[in-house]
DNA sequence: TTGAAAGCGCTAACAG
DNA sequence: CTGTTAGCGCTTTCAA
């Protein structure tokens, strides 16, 4: 059983306990394909095999191998594997917020999709900065990912240069959440904001209402929310309707929702109709709006964006934009397979790449 | 400035344009240290040394290598880095999910304490399966992680063994979300469940109620939730009151909250006092309970869990058990970094790794 | 302050 | 089916 084929692996050839042992040389202690080869009395090549293509082993040989694993405790490393292979595994992905349920959803449809191929999910969050996000993209890249995902289409010049390097190299770059026929360069996963914030607006023009109010998101770089703002105020001037687009107060979402509606109302500036950045802004000024005794939709229609669960909640239910954030994140992992495993995983069709928003009507409008 | 010191860098040691050029071997086709090397007319050393302690090396040196480094568009590869040097720079996180707002408050709190390391995040979500937590232990462990943070007291006992492996070779491993006193091995960040279903019975038992519900949680593995409620039950009928643990539906939260009072009134089945597993439920029933013209507290007090922000928010507030999810995140990092590098961060004191539950108290109780 | 040598753990390519 | 050789890109150690 004594072998000396296998150059000096951390656990010693001939260890005899069932424990595997470690010792500190240069490495990190841990058992490495050198301890099992030599406890399963052949070479790391077979071992590497065995692990990587278990049929291209004779059985005798597969079973000594295991035996070995697992007695010796093996983990793979796979920075070495990574290194000699150059398959990563590991699929990076860049987001504003990690708590914010707007991503959160997505983020999770993402790492279930990927789940079954075994990639794992490299999460940073950019709180909506953009010179994070351009950090963020370098330090990334610097685990060589299977695939980079970020979240919309406008960032520094220099991590737009940073990823199409990448994509030059061969690193897939999926953009989610925004979609715009004009911005080419990646694919996109996405709705379009402009059409959101047009939709919106002629939603509450067509329930009859010429006093509109848009409620901005205050993160000033929340561009997408901005976006559905000026596209809402353009069509509503267009439609000689008067609007205003306020900025929300930088409390909690709901919260702020609130405020906004108890601060028009102070200032008798209440309009009769109100569009919000996202349903929790709108859920906070419909709860103030009920305890103000407005009457909703008859005094004030409310319009939410999201239609996240508590927009059906409330009351006779909130109005607002559905996006299918889920759904988003599914497609996105379809689409970073069909990219990392072209052979083995179908594309994913180009007009499923948009999302297409649509005005859920419910008893707020 | 032609060298031919370094062992064939795959950019070409005269490579003339300045947009890197790429010719694939068997790298990865990027400029490496050697490229850099070989354009500063250095050896790779000098450009690794730059790289981790530039002021080891000379000015005029570390003025060639910057040139070189900016013309090359080097991007380090951190698996070689980890290879040689074994720091990894990741922080492996294993949560039950990363959608529910429950666990993302802390991981975004989480990884903004490690931004400022430099350490990234490797995210995996267990959806509440045990046997998934055990392969995404064993998959996370692969790439040797600077530390492993986990979610809750219970696992497999595999799953429980590889995190003792690798604490024992020498993984910072910590837990969190949980904290028991008599459960040893790992550091704990987190509040105790039976402690906090003791003080929701007991908060609505000092309101002179004496018929009450628990209504948990549905999905089978959120032990933590089915622990708050046995505790709850306990202390309930020691001090001799009527209590039933009800099981929501399994639908979206705030619906199964709402459907389960919706139930009760169907079945004349009314409690005075209902507990829920979190406030989502909880706020589903208040809007159900206000729709169906129920007195909130004077008919039917309620009592959720984790004071979101909705809570707050609905009319005279829900009363809840505040529990602070995103400075358990950030006493994680701080925790996490006093284990990563010890000489440089101070160590985050025993009492602080508990988080005190306490209930706050509002309008529907 | 800089360099040479060796090796981290693994896999591609080629032999046998 | 299994082994040999070489090398992925970087850092450690030691020497100059």
């Amino acid at each position: 059983m004594k072998s000396s084929r296998s150059p000096d692996p951390p656990d010693g050839a001939g260890a005899q306990s069932s424990a595997p042992a470690r010792t500190r040389g240069r490495g990190l202690g841990r058992a490495t394909q050198a301890t099992v080869a030599a406890r399963a009395g052949v070479t790391t090549m077979t071992v590497s095999r065995f692990l990587r293509a278990p049929q291209q082993v004779s059985a005798e040989t597969a079973d000594k191998i295991r035996a070995a694993l697992e007695s010796t405790g093996y983990t793979p490393n796979k920075h070495a594997g990574m290194l000699a292979g150059r398959r990563s595994s590991i699929v990076a992905v860049i987001v504003p917020s990690i708590a914010s349920s707007t991503f959160s959803g997505t983020v999770q449809a993402l790492s279930d999709g990927l789940q079954p191929r075994e990639l794992e999910l490299l999460l940073a969050a950019t709180n909506y900065d953009p010179q994070r996000e351009e950090q963020q993209i370098r330090a990334v890249l610097a685990w060589s990912p299977s695939a980079l995902v970020v979240t919309g289409r406008t960032r520094t010049p220099a991590a737009s240069a940073l990823l199409r390097q990448a994509q030059a190299d061969g690193v897939p770059v999926v953009q989610i959440w925004d979609f715009d026929a004009r911005a080419g360069g990646f694919v996109q996963i996405g709705f379009n904001h402009t059409r959101v914030g047009e939709l919106m607006a002629r939603h509450l023009l067509s329930c009859g209402h010429d006093d509109l109010v848009y409620v901005d998101n205050s993160v000033p770089h929340d561009l997408r929310a901005h976006e559905r703002g000026k596209a809402f105020a353009r069509v509503a001037r267009k439609a000689r309707a008067r609007v205003r687009v306020l900025n929300m107060p930088r409390l909690e979402p709901m919260a702020a929702g609130r405020a906004v509606l108890q601060q028009l109302r102070a200032e008798a500036a209440m309009p009769r109709a109100m569009a919000f950045a996202s349903d929790f802004p709108a859920a906070g000024a419909w709860l103030a709006a009920q305890d103000a005794g407005i009457a909703v939709p008859a005094q004030l229609a409310m319009l939410g964006f999201g239609d996240y669960p508590i927009a059906s909640q409330l009351g006779a239910g909130l109005s607002t934009v559905s996006v299918d954030r889920q759904s988003l994140g599914t497609i996105c992992a379809q689409q970073v397979l069909a990219m990392v495993y072209p052979e083995s995983s179908p594309p994913v069709a180009a007009q499923q790449r948009e999302i297409r928003p649509r005005i859920v009507a419910r008893g707020s409008t």
